[in-house]
RNA sequence: GGCGCUAUCGUCUAGGGGUUAGGACGGAAGAUUCUCAAUCUUCAAACCCGGGUUCGAUUCCCGGUAGCGCUACCA
């Protein structure tokens, strides 16, 4: 619905287009859980040409590491999504302690010089809660400046409107109306008796700043909300819209952690392991949203076009892995997996190989473009992971063959004498003829023919004498591909496996 | 403990007061085939429990149960 009748609409247009932000914070390494806020985030911008924020929230300096910011911009990067602006939380402490002493300056809050807990001893727990120090918010102000100026060291809390019996309210576009009891918000910390901000505090002033009109972000931040309601409405700024994400659980039910679960739950084990980003970004999308049209296999494209709010579920998701690792297919998802074969079958042959090219060589194997093309459409519905060409084009990429078991030689329903019949036939026929496909499905089969057997009998020796396994792709491609030396060569030690 | 959120096949999900409860992955069987894949066909597989509302609840309401989240001077 644009109007064309005047520009002057233009400012109210940008205006109403969506900022939305991304502010994982930097102490460890990016998980899938992450991943998935970030997409949802951009696909919500991009749908609505609105504008994508990446802010490291990085003010626990004691937590933060360069090795999470590294894994973070790595993971995203590998995703290849972009943003439009970027912020470090640590930069702009000035604006969060402005808005803190703001809000005390208005008696919506107050200093606590009770010392820090020590420890984290309480908190897994079932033990009493804490709501509020009676002593402390109710120190006058004189006195609280009195010592706060003697240098005591105090700890900046919200005055949570308790005694009117209010409520706490606002609309989740997921979840959606929420209300809480003031009375059941305690009196939470805005600054540390250090001066930092907290989490709570920085991240609404940061909101509010950067104009942030919608919050995208895991459900885990649900109940939180109440306390950055008031915080929004304490620094006299307008409440974004909230849409919390079902959150991304491990088989067991418990979240997602490194701990716990490995390495399955870093962005940069599905790249190291061989997923296309965009099959990664399809598998996430489906974690927790549905385009409720029964379509599983998307591009980014169509995700950016189809992507809303609506259409995200309140349950948390299971990402299926296995706990114990085995092999890297069945580590994963099997749905992501599927989805990765998918994409990778979606894929031009051109692209599809130049993804291929470089897992090759970092292996210490050697390929040329134009050989890799060639294989490519060979193996392309064989693997389901890009690191599978290592395993599915292995005998394309060496000179000698590793050792098998002769035996393997041996065709179906047949004996050794027959392997090598076979092979000696194959050694004289494959000296003479063309090397493509029609003349080598005819040459073979001819030869089949000649010998009395079937051309399966005939087929297996050949493929296992150049591939070194029964199972590959077809024979005359791969014979193609392969060309007369190798095979030739890898005929005639077959030929003396079985002598 | 308090507060909050959630509950459809093993998993991801669609649906919604009356349906043979739909799709996908995975599983099983079959077709095809030079092996393996891919592809196609078929099959098995679900509305947490108890009340209410209603002519009729899987769907709406309440309760229970279970799971999860928050309850830090972490984010």
């Amino acid at each position: 619905m644009p109007d064309p009748s005047s520009s002057l609409k233009k400012d109210d247009l940008s205006s109403s287009r969506p900022r939305v932000r991304f502010a994982p914070s930097p102490t460890g390494f990016l998980h899938v859980g992450s991943a998935r806020t970030f997409i949802f985030n951009w696909l919500y911008a991009r749908r609505n040409e609105g504008t994508m924020v990446l802010r490291l929230d990085d003010t626990d300096v004691e937590r933060n590491t360069d090795a999470s910011v590294n894994s973070i911009f790595e993971g995203l990067k590998w995703l290849g999504l972009g943003w439009d602006e970027e912020y470090k939380q640590s930069e702009r402490l000035a604006l969060h302690q402005k808005t803190a002493w703001a809000i005390f300056e208005k008696g919506l809050a107050y200093r606590d010089f009770t010392p820090a807990h020590t420890g984290d001893a309480e908190k897994s727990g079932a033990q009493g809660t804490w709501l509020f120090n009676p002593g402390m918010r109710e120190l006058s102000r004189e006195e609280s400046d009195r010592r706060a100026a003697a240098g005591e060291p105090f700890a900046l809390r919200f005055r949570v409107p308790r005694e009117t019996g209010e409520e706490v309210r606002f609309a989740d576009a997921v979840y959606g109306e929420q209300r809480k009891a003031a009375a059941d918000i305690e009196d939470f910390a805005l600054l540390r008796s250090d001066g930092m901000p907290t989490y709570h505090l920085a991240s609404c002033a940061d909101d509010a700043d950067l104009r942030i009109t919608h919050i995208i972000r895991g459900q885990d931040h649900l109940t939180n909300t109440f306390k950055h309601v008031l915080i929004f409405e304490a620094a006299g700024a307008t409440a974004p819209k909230f849409a919390h994400l079902p959150l991304l659980v491990a088989p067991d039910g418990t979240k997602l952690s490194k701990r716990r679960h490995g390495p399955v739950v870093s962005v940069t084990t599905y790249r190291d392991a061989g997923f296309l980003p965009e099959a990664f970004i399809n598998f996430l999308c489906l974690l927790g949203w549905s385009p409720k049209n029964d379509r599983e296999q998307l591009s980014v494209t169509e995700l950016q076009e189809l992507f809303s709010l609506e259409g995200i579920n309140r349950a948390n998701a299971v990402v299926n892995f296995k706990e114990p690792a085995t092999t890297p297919e069945e580590t994963f998802d099997p749905k992501a997996v599927w989805l990765n074969a998918e994409h990778i079958r979606a894929l031009p042959v051109e692209e599809l190989s130049a993804r291929l090219s470089p897992i090759v060589r970092e292996a210490g194997l050697g390929v040329d473009a134009g050989q890799m093309l060639r294989i490519t459409p060979l193996i392309r519905e064989r693997i389901k992971l890009l690191r599978d060409v290592l395993t599915a084009a292995d005998f394309f990429f060496v000179d000698q063959l590793g050792p098998y078991d002769p035996a393997e030689l041996i065709p179906q329903k047949g004996d050794a004498a027959m392997a090598k019949k076979v092979l000696e036939k194959a050694r004289v026929v494959l000296a003479g003829v063309e090397f493509k496909h029609d003349p080598l499905d005819q040459a073979l089969r001819g030869a089949a023919a000649e010998l009395g057997i079937k051309a399966g009998q005939m087929f297996q020796p050949i493929r296992v004498a150049v591939c070194g396994r029964k199972n590959a792709p077809p024979l005359f491609e791969t014979l193609e591909v392969l060309g007369r030396e190798k095979t030739l060569a890898r005929v005639e030690q077959a030929v003396g496996k079985v002598a």
